[in-house]
DNA sequence: TCCAACTTTCAGAATTTTGTGAATGTTATG
DNA sequence: CATAACATTCACAAAATTCTGAAAGTTGGA
């Protein structure tokens, strides 16, 4: 009398746990509304919501989704998707995109690069803050010649993770089948009163 | 009849440095007025400045000061000194901790780690979500795993770095030497008219 | 114990950032 | 090519941030 499909887990509780990632990612700089989307994103099964879903969801107006959008895709954070034939958009977050974006961060690592290095030619190599910062040029240098590495080791590790699950669960199969899923296979739950 | 013992860089250009610097850091999430103070401390000789220094050559208030210096020193990326018997204070920024600070990011790390295992919570371990987060999670042990090895190549690399500048002039030994620089030696150019 | 040199706190002004509603684009269908 | 379903842009209002000046703490010296 309770387990009805289990269509997913209680709203209110999933909502305010948006909110409180919303916040964590917040306080790494993310703009709050792209924050929330982001978040909203994430927890959606398929990692897959329309502009209304967003706004319904989230209660905000299409154009801040439209603006959160805007932001996270320019971030690389979420891709746009329109399935040919309609005019609906479809925002998602692609794991492996996603987590590459964080481990990178390439695009902040560069500009801290170059800018303290702008600053060593500003303050003069041979004085003594000329040379700290050269130092620090040279540990941004240092990460960012780590990242590949890094990366790769993810990667690697993030196989076994998938293959594992694969071989334990069918569900799991479903995660390591990744790369594309579900394509189409709509079963959502609301009219789609298209005209 | 120009370098009248060369005191320093064109100040005005040091200034416009310090204000796109600081717009760099701003955009990683760091409050404007800290990123400011923090700029001007990093490419001061010393990598020290007392309160009044700082208000008078970024132009801001005391109180401005004060809070700049809250939020760095609880970052961790500045420390408070005072030299006894005066009651003036100097702010600092370490080379070793500044570089830790950004390399670990380690609160930020366990923050992002424990917000999305909580979300695993939330949405069910078993949901497409629940999995996807969870290799989030999964993700970001790895990266904490990693950090500790990260941080000890790059302090390998620094020491080399230190050592070969130790090795070819006579200023690198100063910055080798660093641990705990210029304990005293005072020979700034204001009056400090101590009553 | 008092004074002066500093720093911090706090209330409020000013600026900036954000989100909305309305208008404007864009695109798929009939 | 007209229409309707969406998405986006823009001007403006609302709200959150950020700084300042003034007042209140601290702390070292007389």
């Amino acid at each position: 009398m309770s387990t009805d499909q289990a269509p997913g887990p209680d709203p209110a509780q999933l909502l305010a746990y948006i909110e409180r990632f919303a916040s964590t990612l917040s306080d790494s700089g993310i703009p709050r509304m792209p924050a929330r989307v982001f978040a909203a994103l994430l927890t959606a099964d398929d990692g897959r919501l329309t502009s209304q879903q967003l706004a319904g969801m989230l209660d905000i107006s299409p154009a801040a989704v439209s603006g959160a959008i805007r932001y996270l895709s320019q971030v690389g954070l979420v891709t746009r998707e329109r399935e040919p034939g309609s005019r609906r958009d479809r925002y998602r977050v692609l794991d492996e995109v996603w987590q590459e974006a964080i481990l990178q961060r390439d695009a902040i690592l560069v500009r801290w690069e170059t800018s303290l290095a702008e600053g060593v030619a500003v303050v003069g190599a041979e004085s003594p803050a000329g040379r700290r910062l050269a130092e620090s040029v040279v540990m941004f240098q240092f990460l960012r010649g780590e990242l590949p590495g890094l990366l790769k080791r993810w990667y690697e590790q993030r196989a076994e993770l998938r293959a594992a699950a694969t071989r334990d669960d069918a569900v799991g199969r479903a995660l390591a089948a990744h790369p594309e899923p579900h394509p189409e296979a709509e079963a959502e739950a609301h009219p789609e009163a298209e005209h």
